[in-house]
DNA sequence: CTATAAGATGTATATTAAATACATCTTATA
DNA sequence: TATAAGATGTATTTAATATACATCTTATAG
């Protein structure tokens, strides 16, 4: 169980833009040697969050990329159900390829349904903001706590 | 996202043998005939269902396997503890080849821990006996709606 | 007491998704 | 007009997972 380096390494590039003054330019060399990953990995990563919206980019010389809406408006839920390339926990949820022959009896999909909810829902009560924000850790942490023991 | 199919089969051969009577002894052959999954893969489930006490195997001729408890007894949540290989959502998870630059100051591994735990915490709800149960799914449906939309 | 049917176990191979690399194109501006 | 940036498509590599194969152990029917 673990999301594609891809989903992380666009959340870093966003993490990463979140530190920079908004209107700054970053380039993607820039993210590649900070995090000290392949450039380009990082080429498409950039190039989908430019074409879903999350990034502005500016081609040519002293060009790059910036956040295009606050830290603060940036669901980490979404930018997670929006890179992630495959929600499909079990053969089950795949209509096409599904043949698994207790199906129509079978309630391990939703099951299996209402826990990636749950997972869902709970990064949707994050923002991009949140992450690099001690304080907004420590609250949510706070009331984690109070619901579930780790 | 996904669990493996391992931990798929896993719950599988479980949930076979939940519908079976208690004493009832079925084999690999049987299952993997059903399923119609290769019946190799299969062994090495079975064998560590077994290693890990939820199912009790007999050798030789009219051997077979039933379940070890009652399927009312095994934890959904645990069966995918104990099988699915990994939980490592992001690089940052891994200690030892985690390289993440701003991991000290970065609330994004403890964000997705969270989320993580909301998953298992859904699935420690369920037993193997809910799963075929129409009843319980039912009953568990009205308490998710009660707190989650879909 | 031996043939057979079952699981146990270790190794090898195949498949696939994901990650990475490469090549070339487009755009902007110094 | 050279250069520095992103855009785009294709190819290759890697690693995890799934699958296959071979052989061993065990139990029991006949």
């Amino acid at each position: 169980m673990q999301l594609t380096q891809y989903t992380d390494f666009s959340l870093r590039v966003l993490i990463y833009l979140s530190m920079k003054k908004p209107e700054e330019l970053s380039t993607i060399s820039d993210i590649s040697e900070f995090y000290e990953v392949s450039r380009n990995h990082l080429v498409k990563v950039v190039h989908n969050l430019a074409t879903l919206g999350y990034i502005e980019t500016i081609r040519g010389k002293h060009g790059g990329m910036r956040l295009a809406r606050a830290a603060a408006d940036i669901s980490v839920g979404e930018v997670v159900r929006l890179t992630e390339p495959n929600f499909d926990i079990a053969e089950c949820f795949n209509k096409t390829t599904n043949r698994c022959a207790i199906t129509p009896v079978c309630g391990l999909k939703r099951i299996l349904g209402q826990a990636r909810s749950q997972f869902m829902q709970a990064l949707d009560g994050y923002t991009i903001a949140d992450v690099l924000d001690e304080k907004n850790i420590l609250t949510h942490q706070i009331f984690k706590h109070s619901l579930v023991a780790e």
